[in-house]
DNA sequence: CTTTTTTGCACAATCGATGGTGCAAATAAT
DNA sequence: ATTATTTGCACCATCGATTGTGCAAAAAAG
């Protein structure tokens, strides 16, 4: 009703307007109260007392009691793309389903950065995390094993704790083949010279993709060769400076263009608003992320669509799991092609509309 | 050295292995030691131990003696698109330079759900708020009020706390003057009844920005026109709609088209999906809202970037202040031309090229 | 060699919620 | 009317860190 003073009230302030036990009241407001055989009208009176005062839990002292604190953790490496805030946006709909709190978090793709972190969020007694796109999965595992927290990675694998990851090997040849048949029925069919895979580093899901794109290629183009790869780490600056040198090199783009993620197809942007529409006329890019504003560009652009919802599902179910097996759980990704604008975690929200 | 056991380490195994006690303990390892006459000897022994046995703080139990947490929330409608997930960047970022613990969460746009996860910030005493594209901050000021929460809004204004919000009244000018411009050298300039807007709702944002758009329509045009005006409420799905229905009518699009949000424009790449290029041939597109794939669509597309840099600075700035006006502080956005790719958060992080 | 001052630290209460334990009063069984 | 149960709840220690207070021992002053 009012809202009294300025702090907010404590069992200790019900316990008093009730006159009973501050145990008592947080039995009642808490659940437990059923098993504590608290008399029913007793319950309700301080549950209405509660109403009244507007009373809430100190959730950091009940964590404190309990050594758990009902935060359920997300580690990104960055938000601003849309395979991670959309997986963001997944997560916090599945933790709030469990009735615990969601925290998401990005360490920058830095691994002492995401120690760091991580280490805070231990210091909260977070009570799981989901450890997406760690550069080092294994090092964060040590730090939640130590302090006794479950833990799972995502989207790039670890080797001692479970993982679940986009199945980046057939994803790529997925996307390879469908950069390569686009080309079917042009006038000239796309030799292997002219098929090049951007972007990506030395992690697991490169690794993965470049394989893929490798192997496709040497099985549908007859050969590949290493010069066609091109990993430029995850930036969008590094990637555009690796266009202008092709560019420059070979006075145009290949004509069949694997981008490793949406934040290198933000280099290919970068690149694009210095050249003009021409420049793009012939070309073909699969990527390897699906951005919806992405997939209605000027030139045919064939998208995966990792399946964050699957994998956070699994990740999930795992994590609830007493001992889960330290494995890899491959996810399908999907394969979207150009000019499709899919649905997402928002067309879940209601709006005016529902 | 050794993770000794399961459990970590509190200032009470450091107690024992120093011969401190505990207060002492917490002194050194909080950094208040000297204003204790802690010796230095002693700290430096304590320290020691602590880095030996990976001693962390625990939060929790900090957060509840001091009733501080050390956590800064932020809540934002949703994080899955780029506006907000750019916002989430640069506000993680800031939150950590000042040496606290960054908190994002969303609400989906539901009253409900940002008073109730507002109250679950509260109970985790957060010790401040930054509330994000909150359909009603009032109420969330109510709450943060009750509970000695400094807090701020951004993006969309309060009448009871600092606001911080994007000037979408000029914006929304610049923008549809942009969208007419750009018809002046075609050979059928613009004409009143061809420039629509689509999407938002009953928000300040939107009304602004309906507002602008009618002002330079009536100067530039001479007319307007109400039915011009749709607001589609915040989902792509409903903005498809409207564009079918429009294009079911009129067996075209308006030729310029003012789009009030980059979750709107999504709706329009759902019509476009359905619909040939050719459909899209006279087309130009005005967004409140920056997306880089967006601004590199087939149409020209002209966007506007909200400074999210520069509202979250000068919101750290007022929510630093002892008692902030209650006023609203416009912040200017940037008119974006078609096909310009502009740095954004992720440029400051350093990859392998750093 | 006292007295005063300073140094260095230990003690204990506190933050709010939890849950094991124990004990009266109410009820049931004999 | 007694004893045995059950019901209903209060008491108190506990989670880990913080901080005001107080008190010895060491150093300085006299």
């Amino acid at each position: 009703m009012k809202q009294q003073g300025k702090k907010k009230a404590t069992i200790y302030d019900l316990s008093v307007l009730s006159g009973s036990s501050a145990s008592t009241v947080s039995a009642v407001l808490n659940g437990t109260w059923r098993k504590r055989r608290i008399k029913e009208s007793t319950a309700e009176l301080i549950q209405n007392l509660a109403e009244q005062h507007q009373y809430t839990a100190n959730l950091q002292a009940r964590g404190l009691r309990n050594s758990r604190s009902g935060l359920v953790g997300l580690l990104l490496p960055v938000h601003d793309n849309r395979y991670f805030s959309s997986m963001a946006q997944t997560f916090e709909a599945q933790v709030r389903s469990h009735g615990k709190c969601p925290v998401v978090v990005s360490a920058s793709r830095d691994p002492q950065e995401e120690l760091a972190t991580v280490a805070t969020l231990i210091s909260y007694s977070i009570d799981e995390l989901f450890i997406a796109g760690a550069t080092d999965p294994d090092s964060v595992h040590t730090l939640c094993e130590a302090a006794g927290i479950r833990h799972i990675n995502i989207d790039l694998p670890g080797t001692k704790a479970p993982s679940v990851i986009s199945d980046n090997y057939q994803g790529a040849r997925m996307l390879t083949q469908a950069i390569i048949k686009r080309f079917d029925d042009s006038a000239a069919p796309l030799r292997p010279e002219e098929l090049f895979l951007f972007g990506g580093r030395n992690d697991h899901a490169s690794r993965e993709r470049i394989k893929g794109f490798r192997d496709i290629k040497t099985e549908m183009l007859g050969q590949n060769s290493v010069a066609c790869i091109q990993p430029t780490g995850y930036s969008p600056n590094m990637t555009q400076k690796a266009f202008e040198a092709f560019y420059e090199r070979e006075g145009k783009l290949p004509r069949g263009l694997f981008i490793n993620s949406s934040i290198n197809f933000e280099g290919l942007l970068r690149f694009m608003a210095q050249h003009p529409h021409e420049t793009f006329a012939d070309l073909v890019v699969g990527c390897y992320d699906y951005d919806p504003f992405g997939s209605f560009l000027p030139f045919p652009v064939i998208m995966i669509r990792q399946d964050s919802e699957s994998m956070l599902a699994k990740a999930f179910e795992l994590i609830e799991e007493a001992r889960p097996a330290v494995k890899i759980h491959l996810i399908q990704p999907e394969l979207v092609h150009p000019r499709t604008a899919l649905k997402g975690p928002l067309d879940s929200i209601r709006d005016i509309d529902a």
